[in-house]
DNA sequence: ATATCGATTATCT
DNA sequence: GATAATCGATATG
């Protein structure tokens, strides 16, 4: 069998503290590197470990949605920390944030790549997609869009869900690993505000989005 | 290997 | 009417 911190499916896994989300969201973009997506099903549970993340401001910041003000789409991210802000774009993709910051002030962490742990099959399936070697298991959820599928994410069913509480069908767990090495970048994607160092992902870790590593 | 482009719709100007 | 926090397919060096 081959060896793999993924295997590493023993330790146990609990929710993330609501005052964790309550503070700015490059902290919490931060922080969430390393901490573990949950997918709970009626059958299945998915699960995947957060390796890329984006940090968007509140109303200040001209790349988050936010800064259009509160409205009908971004209300979830004026609203309690900790909760899903799902959109819509390019008319294809959905896309998965966790609102940060008290209630009534804006913030939030893109989720950008995963690392997949458990319940690859199901997540193939959502993808539509067919691996054969560990080397295709990035095309899962290395990409906002490819996780959000690979989730079965919609706003329809996961916007404005409760991501810090484990009786949620989607939330997000500490197993007690730590990060080693996190570097910043520019995100991606975004004309606005472009030059902002707000992009965060796991050193040297094979499953962020874009470029393959050799 | 990188570059370009079409898909398809919610949201804003 | 234009744009967008993307992806995958196709073209080109």
């Amino acid at each position: 069998m081959p060896e793999s911190h993924a295997l590493t499916q023993t330790a146990q896994i609990h929710p993330l503290d609501r005052v964790f989300f309550s503070r700015d969201p490059r902290r919490v973009a931060r922080e969430l590197l390393g901490k573990i997506l949950i997918r709970q099903a009626a059958r299945t549970r998915l699960t995947a470990r957060i390796v890329e993340v984006e940090a968007y401001l509140g109303e200040n910041d001209p790349a988050a949605h936010s800064a259009a003000g509160n409205t009908a789409r971004t209300s979830v991210l004026f609203g309690p920390p900790g909760h899903a802000y799902v959109y819509f774009i390019y008319g294809n993709h959905y896309c998965l944030n966790v609102s940060c910051e008290p209630e009534g002030r804006a913030g939030g962490v893109l989720f950008r790549a995963l690392e997949p742990l458990s319940g690859m099959d199901e997540m193939a399936r959502a993808r539509d997609i067919e691996i054969h070697g560990p080397e295709d298991l990035r095309k899962l959820t290395s990409g906002p869009g490819r996780l959000s599928e690979a989730f079965g994410i919609t706003r329809d069913r996961d916007n404005g869900c409760d991501l810090a509480s484990a009786t949620s069908s989607l939330w997000i767990g500490d197993d007690g690993y730590r990060a080693r090495g996190i570097q910043a970048t520019r995100r991606i994607g975004i004309t606005k505000a472009a030059d902002k160092p707000w992009r965060y992902l796991l050193d040297g870790n094979p499953f962020v989005s874009k470029k393959m590593r050799k």
